[in-house]
DNA sequence: TATTTGTCTGACTAAAATGTCAAACAAATA
DNA sequence: TATTTGTTTGACATTTTAGTCAGACAAATA
């Protein structure tokens, strides 16, 4: 007989990512998730044999999916300043809508066990850096190795999300004024990249 | 009869920071611990109580260590620029020493159970918020909100080292090269942050 | 030296989490 | 309808990890 598909294997995964990416339960147990997910916990075995199989796999999907979504928008024909806009809105929405995500890639990405999957190179990357250049020979942007540039563009914005609880109490502000504050670093993000 | 100074509490104190801020073993047990420190597991017990207990020690004397290091420099009298640079390489250092320190810092603080300690409020941020104002009013810095500046000087440090595997990987670097790059950021950085 | 007392250890207990399996259940199909 | 087969469940077993405790050990000191 064919496979049944009874919406259990991927209501299993949704309910895993809500719970790492949504909730910032790092350290969920099996038992957690099929709770979450109205399951019994062995379903988890019966569909992915093991919870580190589960992990791996949602770890990977998600991954994918991040990489999807802004190879997107670096592949597109938009010009170059508006595809930078265009680049830090879609990260924006992606930390608002999980805002745990990135924080649990880099602990996994840190983590002893970890083994990078080989088809991590994006192609949309390579293009990119030349669009970069040109930008940087038309005054566009300040001069500095593209590598740079990228490297800013992600810190510039994932930064302050990923230490969000630090810096609010650091600084003592409440969600709604660090939520305005974030969206004038958009901006001001923007006069520091581009001339 | 009074304390005895084995070195044993320290031995485990400076062995557990081992093991999670180099060597990145977020999930380390009190067995690898016990083991990596050449004692047995239930001295942890002895000492500290609980693993919780450790961890909670362990955690807040990093955080404070580094706060103290950082302060330092903010509250040194040297003028604006040198201090940022300081900043810089301090950062650098501890980051050089530590590499999942960082990492390891954001994981506690997402996570659910973490409380953050009343003290966190640094007396050295709100005259080096003055200090920043003083320096876009003498235009030596491009205008913007303070918070802003800090955050970019952050921002710009950190999240490449904490990102490291990641982008070590997409954009194929060997570890020479890479730290080669983090270098020639510091530069940058300075260039970026000071008009 | 004898005693006290802080330090350390191994054996045991307890708790938490994962994995296995037989059987119940339900949808497809003969 | 009867049978097949994919899905789901609860009971049980295993594994992993943390905590307790009595006693061994060793440094201080009377």
């Amino acid at each position: 007989m064919a496979i049944r598909d009874t919406g259990t294997e991927q209501l299993i995964k949704d309910t895993a990512m809500r719970i790492f990416f949504a909730e910032g339960k790092f350290n969920a147990t099996t038992q957690d998730i099929a709770d979450a997910a109205g399951v019994a916990r062995t379903v988890i075995n019966y569909y992915f044999r093991s919870k580190d199989a589960l992990f791996k796999l949602v770890f990977k999907e998600a991954m994918d999916d991040t990489k999807r979504r802004l190879d997107e928008v670096l592949l597109s024909s938009m010009p170059f300043k508006k595809k930078v806009v265009t680049f830090i809105d879609v990260f924006f929405i992606e930390l608002n809508k999980y805002p745990y995500k990135e924080s649990f890639m880099i602990s996994e990405i840190n983590s002893q066990s970890f083994v990078m999957p080989d088809d991590r190179h994006s192609a949309a990357l390579e293009p990119f850096f030349k669009e970069i250049k040109q930008a940087m020979d038309m005054g566009e942007v300040r001069k500095m190795l593209p590598i740079n540039f990228v490297l800013n563009l992600f810190s510039l914005i994932a930064y302050p999300l990923l230490t969000r609880p630090l810096f609010k109490h650091m600084l003592e502000i409440p969600d709604a004024k660090f939520e305005q504050l974030m969206q004038e670093r958009k901006k001001m993000i923007l006069e520091l990249l581009f001339i």
